[in-house]
DNA sequence: TCGTCACCGTGACTTCGTCACAGACGACAG
DNA sequence: CTGTCGTCTGTGACGAAGTCACGGTGACGA
């Protein structure tokens, strides 16, 4: 039933903890599956009915308003529980978030009865649970503590060298930066300008090559913690 | 041990629903407590180490930066959990928010392993705490759309509207307001003015008279939702 | 009555968001 | 190869919002 065993649950180190019987149960009645990148995973007024472990890729989650304005809220990766089905799952609640994956993305499917059981049953994977809601509860706060009190210039440096990584260059537009941010496009095209007249990154279409990350950093200050 | 006996928990609909063996450990493990206004009820790297509801009075959750800018996050109100605390108890983490009672304020504190003991007992219960990391969820999504999304005016109009509710008038400063929105006071004043000349409040020190509450809902628009 | 202190008003300036529009690049068909 | 087309990027102009500096003013106690 799930193609990768059980083996999926060493990227959850919460559930390291977890008795045999429980693991069993996580390891039976849970049902992998892909989505390919692309992929509407959430939206309002449409949940999907069950618990999610991302095992592999990437999904972001962001808020929209009416007139098309994005801001991204986080993202999920390997080890990450989708919290906003949960929500859906167990307290009817309906938000006006959006996730989608941004790469191909494998997960993991507990059914909501399941998930019910587990919770009842284990302390531990009920740890596991808060645990990753308060994880997003802060990563939301880190968004506002962002947007209302640094300055477009750090939160710009401090996303760049997050979605950078360690690969030093990264394919995105600037609109698509500018959603990161939850700011303008032609704010975001003028700050890089003036990154790259500083010799601080290289920009070519699609394309943004960080070329001094240690200024970068500099300007980031406490933008993203 | 409760000097209002369970009646507290009529404050709670969906407790209502609880068996009364539940009911039962509700009513004789909570202890009440009373809190005086301007009691810091939580701050990061400090945790209260109980489940807190509150049963009358309000409390006010905002984020401040190193620079003392400040930015209301929610408010609980009799009927409304006190997340914070649930997470500090349940997953160890911190927040870089603080909590501080703006009346005085009356709560009933579960123990941790009694609120714990429920949780892994009762699927309704599980669900009455799920609900309520929804809605403070939902709560940090509103502030999130309204600071990147709606202008100042919005914002402002929308909550003298929230805090004056339907006593038309309200003491406050500017400073304060300020905060509540996560803004600056000289823009708050500058507004205020502007609504002042348009009719539709009255300024004094200290003090902010609803004039005309139609005007304000329409300049109001979808700020707060 | 006189400081003192918090609160409020205002001008000047910077930063950010919005609008309009002009180039520039890349994909692709003919 | 070349023209076309859609997307991406650059820029000026302007209004909205944040910051800084400072002055006025009302409440309140010494």
């Amino acid at each position: 039933m799930n193609p990768r065993g059980d083996t999926w649950m060493a990227l959850f180190p919460p559930l390291a903890g977890l008795p045999e019987a429980e693991r069993g149960m996580l390891a039976t009645r849970a049902a992998a599956a892909a989505l390919p990148a692309g992929t509407t995973v959430f939206e309002p007024q449409q949940a999907c009915g069950a618990f999610l472990f991302v095992t592999r890729g990437s999904v972001r989650v962001y808020q929209l308003d009416q007139d098309g304005n994005e801001i991204v809220l986080y993202r999920l990766g390997p080890g990450s529980i989708c919290i906003l089905t949960t929500m859906a799952l167990l307290a009817a609640d309906r938000y006006s978030a959006y996730a989608v994956t941004e790469t191909e993305v494998e997960a993991v499917a507990l059914p909501g009865p399941t998930f019910d059981d587990l919770m009842g049953r284990s302390p531990r994977f009920r740890g596991f649970v808060f645990l990753a809601h308060a994880e997003r509860m802060a990563d939301l706060m880190r968004v506002i503590q962002n947007v209302t009190f640094e300055s477009i210039e750090s939160r710009l440096a401090a996303r760049l060298l997050a979605l950078a990584a360690d690969r030093g260059t990264l394919s995105i537009t600037h609109q698509q930066l500018a959603a990161e941010i939850g700011s303008a496009r032609e704010v975001v095209s003028r700050h890089l300008k003036a990154f790259e007249r500083r010799g601080w990154v290289s920009l070519a279409r699609n394309r943004i090559e960080v070329r001094n990350a240690a200024s970068l950093r500099g300007a980031a200050g406490d933008a993203d913690a």
